[in-house]
DNA sequence: AATGAATGAGGATTCATTCAT
DNA sequence: AATGAATGAATCCTCATTCAT
């Protein structure tokens, strides 16, 4: 069960060649690191080991390779986010909210952690291809949040939840998990955290906020 | 009083010409609009209506435009954290935590609405500019976790704020913050916002979380 | 047995496309008749047939090109005092320095007469280009005169030329005969020269002037 | 009595403004420096203190102010190697041609020693400027072979030189002491040099060379 | 399929020159 | 006379793309 996107690229498309797997992964690695436009696709092509034409036979230009990279990281790696762990929740694995929180953390952090490349790439180009944006808003917001809807009102309907629109619980949700990854991966990876602790803490936060209450319950 | 960081660039600075202010004003939509390394400095100078020999007359290089355009962002962003704020904290003018939220929210809001082009090109370019991330991490970052340090433990001491390490208050505070600033301004602009209920939304959500309790306190 | 060193840089570096003669030799020509700095690349391109992007796939910068054709001159330049002429004087080949002389000036003579153009272009880059200058000068001229001060040293000894400190020998022998190529081949080559006649007449200047003889008047 | 060509210039062009003094300064400075194709003129207004504007008030094109530069070179430096000391030797102020030669090689050493500047000006634009290169032949090289064909036959006349082409014994009397000026003053300026000892050397070379004695071996 | 030499449009930057002040 | 901002052509160089091998 590969958790890499490139790597379930590579395993799913059988008629990928060697050199079309060096080249996407030198793709991936250069445009992370320097973004698309500061790439240019004859560096591509010394790090990946191929000649400069090799690129130009497999993708027809470069803004095609960059697609073939980042269009799969959008239904990968955003879409199961809400889809593929919903149906846990659904099926009344996760009793408390909480539970279903903590899964839903470590596993994107696992899944981010093992795609921080593609994460940068993703967030990188998305203010400059309206195609990406018109596909992650169309496709993807729309999913998430029909889907983050069932879910809401699943907990709402059981007491666990506040009576608040479905999109605001979802944004603070996503938000608050996102901005744990963000700093955990992306912003501060060389600082010592302590995943656990973290983890709860964002959970706890999520649920009870942050005041301190004679009257609060229980607290981490 | 102009937000506007632009704006204040050229009051401030008497001796900006005209020719720089169009210069400027191209750059930030361009550069907003396609990424840095996406625009060319002759389209710049079209844009501007100048002669591309002028823009270098008056930035030496491109990346020099750029950083004169970015550079002011990262000290505008921190001013109010720095200056105003923590005084009005200390002074009691905020003597819940609610009330300094909401200032905070609203004051970066504006500042947000008002400089939308300029921190898209701010947050677009950090990943490539090892100039700006240091700067970013050991000047801005540092100054600000400084500050809402002291405001944090203020804020313990007298209670209201649970007993967590600081860097965590201010990360999940931050975070809400700056969640619902993406979409307020950024991702869904065209949404049919309704601020005020958002905003108290949100300052709910940092203060007392999302779990529904029949001992919670009133919540909106 | 070509002398033209741009024949042998081609005929000895097999891999040299036929694009890269084209450009070499378009370069040689331009940069001797308008110097380095006066001739544009696009000029070379248009020259050699070829377009401007293909002169910097072969030669990384515009002073790349320069250094490959001017940095062989400076070899070839001394090439026979090291090699051949040295042993040949001390093998007895040339008993009389008049020979010696004779066929110094004739070798260097045809040697120059085929490189006139690259020798325009030593000429006129040496003064700022501080490489040439530190290669000619550690390098070239250092071995230059190691090996003439032994010929010199050689002749001295069997009583055919003046006591005096080798670098003023060889400096007024350099002279001598630099004087009369440059006059030959640089200055005034539609000139009707006798050669012959020249020659000569140079080698009975050079050797009544340094020549040591009983009825010499008062020596320095 | 300056021998400083520059400041000649200056003192007999009294309607040159300080502005103008400074402008050839700076541009003779730079023009040996870096060569004439190698300076810009904003290089220039600037070590002359000036704006760019300026140099263009005085001279209507940057090849303009070259030429104001060398122009007075050509007829300064050159002609009076010949015509001004000629006079001397013509009204027997020489008796010998050796006491000629020393005059002449230290009048020439100091006026080159003046100017050195402007002598590599000279020597590197002379190829690319037909302008100067035809003044330099037609009106300099003709003067020098009428004048010198007046000292050669006078001492031809009375005996102390050898019967030979006038030109012939100018060019070699020239090359002579050219090569020691060259290495004393340009090549090898930093090295410890004993001027008189190496004039007197350079003098003995020439005569001893051209003079016609009994003992001489056969000439050509 | 793969190569890599060749292309030429386009990139940032420089520069001689102009002109309103 | 002097300035220096403005110009835009020209410079060196890069790059995505093509194509003969």
């Amino acid at each position: 069960m590969p958790k890499n996107i490139i790597e379930e690229l590579i395993d799913q498309n059988d008629h990928l060649t060697e050199k079309q797997r060096l080249i996407l992964e030198a793709a991936v690695e250069s445009f992370a690191e320097k973004g698309y436009a500061g790439t240019s696709t004859s560096e591509i092509a010394k790090k990946a080991g191929v000649a400069e034409g090799t690129i130009f036979r497999h993708y027809k230009t470069k803004k095609d390779l960059l697609l073939s990279i980042v269009a799969p990281v959008m239904t990968k790696l955003i879409a199961p986010f809400i889809i593929k762990d919903l149906n846990k929740v659904l099926n009344q694995d996760f009793e408390r909210v909480e539970d279903f929180l903590r899964a839903m953390i470590i596993n994107r952090a696992e899944f981010l952690n093992a795609n921080i490349p593609l994460f940068k790439i993703l967030i990188q180009e998305l203010p400059f291809q309206p195609d990406l944006q018109k596909q992650l808003k169309e496709q993807i917001a729309l999913k998430i949040y029909e889907k983050t809807k069932e879910i809401t009102l699943h907990y709402q309907k059981n007491g666990q939840l506040l009576e608040m629109p479905p999109y605001r619980i979802v944004r603070m949700t996503a938000t608050s998990i996102f901005g744990f990854l963000l700093g955990r991966y992306i912003l501060f990876p060389e600082f010592d955290w302590n995943d656990e602790e973290e983890i709860e803490a964002t959970i706890q936060f999520i649920m009870y906020g942050l005041a301190r209450k004679g009257e609060a319950p229980e607290q981490a």
